[in-house]
DNA sequence: AAATTAACTTAGCAGGTTTGGA
DNA sequence: TCCAAACCTGCTAAGTTAATTT
């Protein structure tokens, strides 16, 4: 059974090819009004990314300063410095320790094996060469030329060794969050009206309004839940006089408010390209002071260090709390987590922080409440950065350990579908449909508090419908729910008899609304997979089964005689069995059927071009015959590489048809940078002669820079 | 043992930027 | 050189899981 999700193919498009018989009509349209708030001016920098890599003289002064203040705390760094150097590729293993050591063969290092260095306190780990980065980033500014390219050294954190208890690093420093941009009132010639009256608001109620006004054209502000919470939160920043006034919504008039920002984004589209330059030099300035921290002696990216403006919350699907203001964050709702020995990020003039804490065994820079839901946000670091890496790399690697003993597990829950008691047959037929259909593990959520969905363990009965006999197959069973995001879930799918008869069981004498496993939760599910595999989790199926297909898809689907595009088309279409298999959807490009139209138009024309340019070979080799000439030889060979042109550009686009067809409503994105080992993809890459750069974009080789870094072409997932 | 909280991963979309073909 | 399309990045919501509190 392994991998074998070939079923999924129908799950997605309801319209499509091979997908004959379900005929659901899309009846939910979620994906429509979809968050699709921020609207916000938001001119980003070209950002530059990486750490390490080249960086300007405006940040040498920053750099200077660290490199003294870690040679102060850190005397030793330098003589660290090239104590990996000897290590050898094939040796790396992940615990950093050579193959041989590891007798068993299971060991992984971060399944806490006996902590060999108990003093990693004062571990050599990490502490070496931020000396040697910064000396490139040097070089960079007068080097010049190839300023850009230089192949710059980078950092290998993977070839170092880890923490190996809950410390996440022993230094880290940074300036703290970017807060959001202060309200700037609208000049006076912009008028809200209420009942057809003109009406200037307070500040505080005008910002609000604002957010409302530029939602304008968003399908949501016409729905009734958005409107009722939003009123209800404006109406909180009404002054008492406002507050009478302003009784009802529908006589509120935004449209000037909503014409003014409409002109706005009109004006920055419009603005010279000076002004432009300027807007990204100051953002690449904000970026280069902001942007980065120091965490244990090497700078790194920081993912997100913009605090969230305010604006009205939009969640996802057909959320209860869809309107409501989400409130401007100050720094006295902000807590800093940084290392004692560090120069603390400073407050802005007049403000405090709400708390400069320094806990070493988490891995955020900055965090604060959000009053939505009244849950914590992060600031974290970039992808590319050692804490993520590590973490990342660290879950492959389960996903490995689990595919070792996957046979044994499933065994063992095909088993337990036999059991006599009702908690283990659920939890059996439970970890069945997570492990065939990489299903969510589905915690239970606050009704109310969020939209209604579901994952596995969370599964109701108006979830599924039994088909004894469907389309020729037996006991199909059908699945139709809203999963993560309200992205919704469709699929049927033929079970063992086994399944099918349980399932039966736990629907019997049941309300549609009530659970299908009512004896089972997430919590209970987890605990019992610990104890199949260490460390094991609902979700690590999900990666393995992910992986697993990769890595199985491109074995049959590639060969090395096919040419570039044509292996690429193949990748893709490995990636695109995943999306499907975790269910990955995206709403057709808005413009999707006009630029399809516009390739088939193309592929016409350059069929009539191949036409045209076979007639013109034909004729010079007709005249050839004749003449026999050099002259007219060589123009048989002219006309012959156009034809063979001519061919391959048309080959192309026909790929490129395909593939986007194909791809109409499937997201590839996600499952490339969360599900698929990268090192399946390097090493495809390798085997297949394949650049890399045609499957990781820049910043995903920033992520994977570990996997690209070691795996070879015979890697295995 | 249930509920809550904290930390961290996974998710799709908007909209800007770059690319490549006419 | 222009334009559509592809690509990419930021954004932030929504999950999972483990730890902690009640």
């Amino acid at each position: 059974m392994s991998g074998d999700h070939s079923h999924n193919d129908s799950q997605i498009d309801s319209g499509s090819r091979h997908n004959d018989s379900h005929k659901h009509k899309d009846k939910y349209k979620d994906k429509e009004h979809k968050h699709k708030d921020h609207k916000k001016d938001k001119e980003r920098e070209k950002s530059k990314y990486s750490n390490s890599e080249h960086r300007d003289s405006s940040d040498k002064k920053h750099r200077d300063k660290d490199k003294e203040r870690l040679k102060l705390k850190d005397g030793s760094s330098d003589k660290q410095k090239d104590k990996h150097k000897e290590k050898k590729k094939e040796e790396r293993s992940f615990d950093g320790k050579p193959k041989k050591e590891k007798e068993n063969g299971f060991e992984s290092p971060f399944i806490k094996s006996e902590p060999e260095n108990n003093d990693f306190y004062h571990s050599p780990k990490h502490e070496k060469s931020l000396k040697r980065e910064l000396k490139k980033g040097e070089a960079v500014t007068d080097g010049k030329k190839k300023a850009k390219k230089e192949p710059e050294e980078k950092w290998k954190w993977w070839e170092e060794e880890r923490y190996t208890d809950g410390v996440k690093w022993k230094f880290l420093e940074h300036k703290g969050p970017v807060f959001a941009p202060p309200y700037e009132p609208l000049p006076s010639n912009v008028k809200f009206y209420y009942d057809g009256k003109h009406m200037k608001l307070s500040p505080g109620a005008e910002e609000v309004a604002t957010f409302f006004a530029k939602m304008l054209d968003h399908e949501y502000t016409t729905k009734d839940v958005f409107r009722k919470n939003f009123f209800k939160d404006w109406r909180k920043e009404m002054t008492s006089e406002e507050k009478s006034k302003l009784t009802d919504l529908n006589k509120c008039d935004f449209s000037e408010m909503s014409e003014y920002f409409k002109a706005q984004s009109e004006a920055r589209k419009a603005m010279t390209k000076e002004e432009k330059l300027k807007i990204k030099a100051e953002n690449e300035r904000i970026l280069q002071e902001y942007g980065f921290c120091v965490m244990d002696n090497h700078k790194e990216r920081i993912a997100n260090f913009r605090i969230e403006p305010p604006g009205l919350f939009r969640g996802r699907g057909d959320h209860p709390k869809m309107g409501m203001l989400k409130r401007r964050i100050r720094p006295e709702d902000i807590i800093i987590n940084c290392s004692k020995d560090s120069n603390h990020p400073k407050p802005p003039p007049g403000t405090k922080w709400k708390e400069v804490r320094h806990d070493n065994k988490v891995t955020w820079l900055v965090s604060w409440t959000e009053n939505i839901q009244g849950s914590i946000k992060y600031i974290m670091l970039n992808p590319s950065s050692r804490i993520k890496g590590e973490k990342d790399w660290q879950k492959y690697e389960m996903a490995r350990r689990l595919k070792k003993c996957v046979d044994r597990i499933r065994a063992q829950y095909r088993e337990d579908w036999k059991s006599k008691e009702m908690r283990i047959r659920q939890r059996a037929v439970a970890l069945y449909f997570i492990d065939k259909l990489a299903l969510r593990a589905g915690n239970e959520k606050e009704e109310g508090e969020t939209a209604d969905t579901v994952g596995c363990c969370s599964l109701r009965v108006e979830h599924l419908t039994l088909h004894q006999e469907m389309d020729g197959q037996e006991y199909v069973v059908e699945f139709d729910f809203l999963g993560k995001d309200s992205i919704r879930y469709y699929n049927k799918v033929p079970v063992e008899k086994r399944v099918f008869k349980n399932l039966q069981l736990f629907m019997e004498d049941k309300e549609p609304e009530d659970d299908l496993f009512d004896r089972l939760n997430t919590s209970i599910l987890n605990k019992h997979l610990q104890e199949l595999m260490d460390g094991l989790t609902a979700k690590v199926f999900r990666t393995y089964n992910a992986s697993i297909t990769l890595q199985q898809q491109l074995n049959e689907l590639t060969t090395s005689e096919d040419n570039v595009p044509a292996k690429i088309l193949s990748y893709n279409r490995a990636n695109r069995a995943v999306a499907v298999l975790c269910n990955h959807q995206r709403a057709p490009p808005k413009t999707f059927e006009k630029s399809m139209q516009n390739l088939q138009t193309k592929i016409d024309a350059k069929k009539e071009q191949l036409a045209d340019a076979k007639r013109e070979l034909k004729s010079a080799k007709a005249d050839a015959k004749v003449r026999r000439d050099e002259k007219s030889k060589k123009a048989v060979e002219s006309k012959k590489k156009a034809v063979q042109r001519i061919e391959e550009q048309l080959m192309k686009l026909e790929v490129q048809a395909t593939d986007r067809e194909e791809n109409k409503q499937i997201a590839l994105g996600t499952s490339k940078l969360n599900y698929l080992d990268p090192r399946i993809s390097v090493a495809w890459c390798k085997k297949l002669g394949v650049p890399i750069e045609k499957i990781y974009n820049k910043t995903q080789r920033e992520k994977f820079a570990w996997a690209i870094d070691m795996a070879e072409k015979d890697y295995e997932f």
